[in-house]
RNA sequence: GCCCUCGUAGCCCAAUCGGCAGAGGCAGACCCCUUAAAAGGGUUCGAGUGUCGGUUCGAAUCCGACCGGGGGCACCA
């Protein structure tokens, strides 16, 4: 590179440009020693309080801390858009904020490594992902680094580091380690089970012990299969939603609403499979309570809370045979209403309460055209299996089912109601099973009508209301609802549901319960490129943990890095792992305490989210090869600030499309390391807020086809390409609309700084925003002018004096530095720019061109810049005469002195339309307000003759006369 | 269908506890600088707050209904 490509601007003058202007290129040149320095320096190495990234501490230990931190990206190919930095820009200003106001700031950024993306890279070109990952990590870094962020490069790491999921390997032995104590509410060591179960003080909980038989009777396997059924990670054989085309299994989180894979699109089918599953659903009551303790926004919390789902009502118990059929509902005072039972077609007592053949006389639409219940009911299962999947979206759809040919008992009047099967339940939710009360539920009016079935309405209709016309959901009292012991006639629903639970206690056909629509994580992927769990199976084919010093468990080498795909729509394949194909790796001999053995490995690896789940703790020392994370960095980066506050990141910025996943499984883990006393937060993210997305305008002319927006013109408001008119759309920025731009084209065009200031002017970060190129020169001009306060153009000599500043200089300043701080401590950056610019205009004008700027106004503008255009700062900082960084300045503080003025101007109205304007001192009160208001001659002309009623004087704002 | 959220100037956005609708930017117009040009300097124009109703002395702000944009959930018993 030459000497002239590097200072253009500084030799040129030629062209009429000014020697010593602010140009894009003297930016990028200022830009780029700036951030070679800062490396050099470690201007931005965040001192802990203890261990080996301790060093310098003694500097800020009376500080105190501040955690922000971003979403970690995952690193594709295609690069950054101008959209991506937005929440990057966000912590990066607040984090110099921080710094320069007095807080210890933690600001780092790690990358999101493993995931599909990568694996399919390599899939088609047989390169190991880990090569075009690490090439995509370092560009995004260099990226990031063009951009001027203050992360401290020194506790970067990506999930995919050994050094790093050794760590994720760990956690997850822990989580295998222990089970969900419902009596105190959190997890306990898996041992501390196991010695209360020898002692015989604790019982193995429901569903853990299928043979029945006492604890102490079991033999080692089976006491072993009844612990690993309490654990928090577990092995279950359960439907999950095995998708042939990406030939991996989903959490139900990553299947669409319309059954099909939210990567790719594929259909995802429902078949039983063995998988390791996390017991989220242990934590649905802590994870909703604590939602409360959060700063995150009311629409995020409403999304989890939704997700989690919890709803209450009763369990009920119906005799069929002698079977029991339990439903699940959350109106029990409509019991009295029930006039079938509908259970999910999946439902496991359906074949045993299946009839041997219909009644004589059988409603025909009751069965399915079929000579028996049995081959109605295997007929049905068959095509809600495949439909279940499909057609779900269409929730409107005609209600569908058969009739198992027998009854069911109402236990409160003894009523037999016919028992169907119908995929409008669902296997998952509540047990499976309805008691349906068409008279007041919408799905089961809609199934009656189609099946002929009594609607008995239970609770009292509004006048003229038509059960023909529909269920009647609303309030009413009870009617209808009565036997010989129990009566809920006239009562309102709260009581009812209360009494008639209450009776059905005291009859054992029932009690209060709680269900929620979280269900359990499935946690294992048929994939190559995620960490490897590090488990492995005995000769008993009992997972058994492979023991902490021989983590991490690395991933071997393959030739093939591609699960087995099938057809999408082969519902019947079979999940086939990569590492499977690994055969010296899967089998290994270990001595886990009872001599060498061999083992069979786990072939799964675990979903992306794994490494996402605990990747904040990390940062606080990613070289510590001892523990996860030190406790006592922990507690300072991350404890609670006070009683009921429940710690954790200060700030954390990123996407709402993260609302669900990734936030309710990290905290999960979160709990959990807490539960076992790993940290001391109770939460990850003490706040969080959503950046906005930022879209650009696309094109498409006649055909339809988009056009490359930055070649279309506008003309009277008409757009057009190539001289031929095109359609204005609004959409995502990327490379199929056609409307790609990039920070690296901003950067090259404008400088970072220029970029930093445009994306953060646009908006509060929440705020979501439309890209608008031809706007970025007003970013630019403005810092042109903040150059010109302290640079003088032409000489490049310093125009900062040592002179008086008029008095309204300095208001204009500490106005100016109020308002500045408000806009960084809300995020609402455009306000501070907005103050930034009425300063700068404020210096421009009373300070012309031959006129010295007062140093003691100039140096405080420089600081308030300073978060927005750090590069900027720095220079003029350094030309100012500093030998030290401005990121380390302190941040001006407004005097209170310059904020208040000595006179008020206030609005007077009448009936509350402004008629006039009088100034009075900035202290008078009411009464002064009032009579300065009535001395006004305009004022004193609309009073006259009118009788006042009423005066309204509210001291600094306005007074308003009402007049009868 | 249910829930959340946002509608302020041609465009992006401000407006603290309800108290004079305008801070800032883009675009437009005009002027200065320039042989000329602009990514330079300056001046200026511009809405009564999506609609309707309510509460109030006073509403962009609070309440209700509706319209429009964005998002979430969607047979969850």
């Amino acid at each position: 590179m030459s000497q002239t490509d590097r200072q253009p601007a500084a030799t040129t003058t030629g062209d009429g440009v000014p020697a010593h202007r602010y140009t894009p290129s003297l930016a990028q040149q200022i830009e780029l020693d700036w951030q070679d320095r800062w490396e050099a320096e470690g201007t931005f190495h965040t001192p802990n309080p203890t261990g080996r990234l301790s060093a310098g501490f003694d500097r800020v230990a009376d500080r105190p801390k501040y955690f922000a931190m971003d979403m970690f990206p995952y690193p594709s190919g295609a690069g950054l858009h101008v959209g991506h930095p937005l929440g990057y820009l966000g912590t990066d200003v607040t984090s110099r904020f921080r710094r320069m106001d007095g807080d210890n700031v933690l600001h780092p950024m790690g990358y999101d490594a493993f995931g599909l993306p990568a694996e399919q890279y390599a899939v088609q070109t047989g390169q190991h992902p880990r090569i075009t990952t690490e090439a995509n990590i370092a560009a995004i870094r260099a990226q990031l680094r063009r951009l001027g962020v203050d992360h401290d490069d020194r506790r970067s790491f990506a999930t995919i580091d050994p050094g790093y999921y050794k760590w994720t390997q760990w956690i997850f032995l822990q989580i295998f380690g222990s089970w969900f104590d419902e009596t105190v509410g959190k997890a306990r060591r898996i041992d501390e089970l196991i010695g209360e179960l020898d002692a015989g003080t604790r019982q193995p909980a429901a569903g853990t012990n299928p043979s029945g038989r006492p604890w102490a009777e079991l033999d080692e396997v089976e006491q072993r299969t009844v612990v690993d059924a309490h654990r928090l990670a577990y092995l279950h054989e359960a439907p999950v939603n095995w998708c042939p085309g990406l030939g991996t299994v989903l959490s139900n989180e990553e299947v669409t609403a319309d059954g099909r894979s939210e990567r790719g699109n594929f259909p995802v089918f429902r078949r039983p499979l063995k998988q390791w599953m996390m017991r989220i659903t242990a934590y649905a009551d802590r994870l909703l309570a604590d939602l409360d303790r959060l700063d995150w926004s009311e629409s995020l919390k409403l999304m989890q809370r939704n997700w989690i789902g919890r709803s209450t009502g009763a369990k009920i118990r119906f005799a069929a045979d002698e079977h029991t059929i339990e439903v699940f509902t959350t109106r029990p005072d409509t019991l009295f209403g029930a006039t079938y039972v509908v259970l999910a077609p999946e439902h496991p007592l359906v074949d045993s309460l299946t009839a041997a053949a219909w009644p004589e006389g059988t409603d025909p639409r009751w069965t399915g055209r079929a000579a028996t219940p049995a081959e109605a009911v295997r007929e049905y299962q068959r095509q809600a299996s495949r439909r279940s999947e499909l057609d779900r979206q269409d929730a409107g759809r005609d209600k569908t089912g058969v009739w198992l040919g027998v009854t069911a008992v109402n236990p409160v009047n003894g009523r037999e109601l016919p028992v169907f099967i119908a995929d409008y339940v669902l296997t998952g939710y509540g047990t499976g099973a309805i008691m349906a009360v068409p008279g007041e539920d919408t799905r089961d009016w809609e199934f009656a009508r189609a099946f002929g079935l009594e609607i008995v309405p239970t609770v009292q209709r509004p006048e003229g209301f038509d059960d023909d016309g529909g269920a009647y959901t609303g309030p009413g009292a009870m009617i209808n609802s009565a036997n010989d012991e129990i009566s809920l006639d006239g009562l309102d629903k709260a009581a009812a549901i209360e009494r008639v639970t209450e009776w059905l206690v005291g009859k054992g056909a029932g009690e209060a319960t709680t269900t929620y629509k979280l269900r359990d994580w499935l946690f294992s992927r048929q994939r190559y490129w995620g960490e490897p769990f590090p488990i492995v199976y005995d000769e008993n084919d009992l997972p058994v943990a492979v023991p902490q010093s021989m983590l991490p468990v690395l991933l071997p080498e393959v030739d093939d890095y591609s699960p087995k795909t099938f057809s999408d729509d082969d519902a019947d394949s079979a999940p086939e792992p990569p590492l499977s194909r690994a055969s010296e790796w899967t089998t290994v001999e270990l001595d886990l305490g009872d001599g060498p053995k061999k083992y069979r490995r786990e072939t799964n690896t675990m979903p992306n989210w794994a490494g996402s789940c605990w990747y904040y703790l990390r940062y606080l020392d990613p070289g510590d090869d001892e523990r996860m994370v030190d406790p006592e960095l922990e507690r300072y980066w991350m404890g609670p600030r006070g009683e009921g506050d429940t710690g954790g990141v200060d700030l954390y910025v990123g996407g709402v499309e993260h609302a669900v996943l990734h936030l309710l499984y990290a905290r999960f883990w979160h709990k959990v390391l807490h539960d076992l006393g790993y940290v001391s937060s109770e939460e990850p993210f003490r706040r969080l807020v959503n950046q906005g997305y930022i879209s650009a305008y696309a094109y498409t002319d006649e055909r339809g086809f988009y056009v490359q927006a930055s070649e279309v013109v506008e003309k009277d408001g008409q757009f057009f390409h190539e001289g031929k008119p095109v359609n204005r759309e609004y959409g995502k920025i990327g490379k199929s609309l056609k409307n790609m731009v990039t920070p690296d084209e901003m950067i090259g065009a404008y400088g970072a700084d220029t970029f930093r200031v445009y994306e953060m002017s646009t908006g509060p970060l929440e705020q979501s925003r439309p890209w608008d190129t031809k706007a970025v020169v007003g970013s630019q001009r403005l810092l042109q002018r903040i150059w010109r306060v302290v640079v003088d153009e032409e000489t490049g000599a310093v125009r900062a004096a040592d002179i008086e500043p008029a008095e309204e200089t300095l208001r204009a300043l500490h106005k100016a530095i109020d308002g500045v701080r408000d806009g960084y401590a809300t995020l609402r950056f455009n306000i501070a720019i907005a103050r930034i610019t009425e300063l700068t205009n404020h210096l421009t004008s009373v300070y012309g061109a031959d006129t010295p700027v007062p140093r003691m106004v100039a140096e405080p503008l420089v600081l308030l810049v300073a978060p927005l255009a750090p590069h900027l700062a720095e220079e003029l900082w350094s030309r100012l005469g500093s030998e030290t960084s401005s990121a380390w300045a302190p941040f001006p503080v407004a005097d209170e002195r310059w904020l208040t003025e000595d006179t008020v101007q206030v609005a007077v109205q009448v009936n509350g339309k402004v008629r006039a304007q009088v100034t009075v001192p900035a202290d008078a009160d009411a009464a002064a307000l009032e009579a300065a208001a009535r001395a006004d001659e305009k004022i004193a002309g609309h009073l006259a003759g009118a009788t006042i009623r009423r005066v309204v004087a509210v001291p600094g704002r306005l007074v308003n006369f009402v007049l009868g």
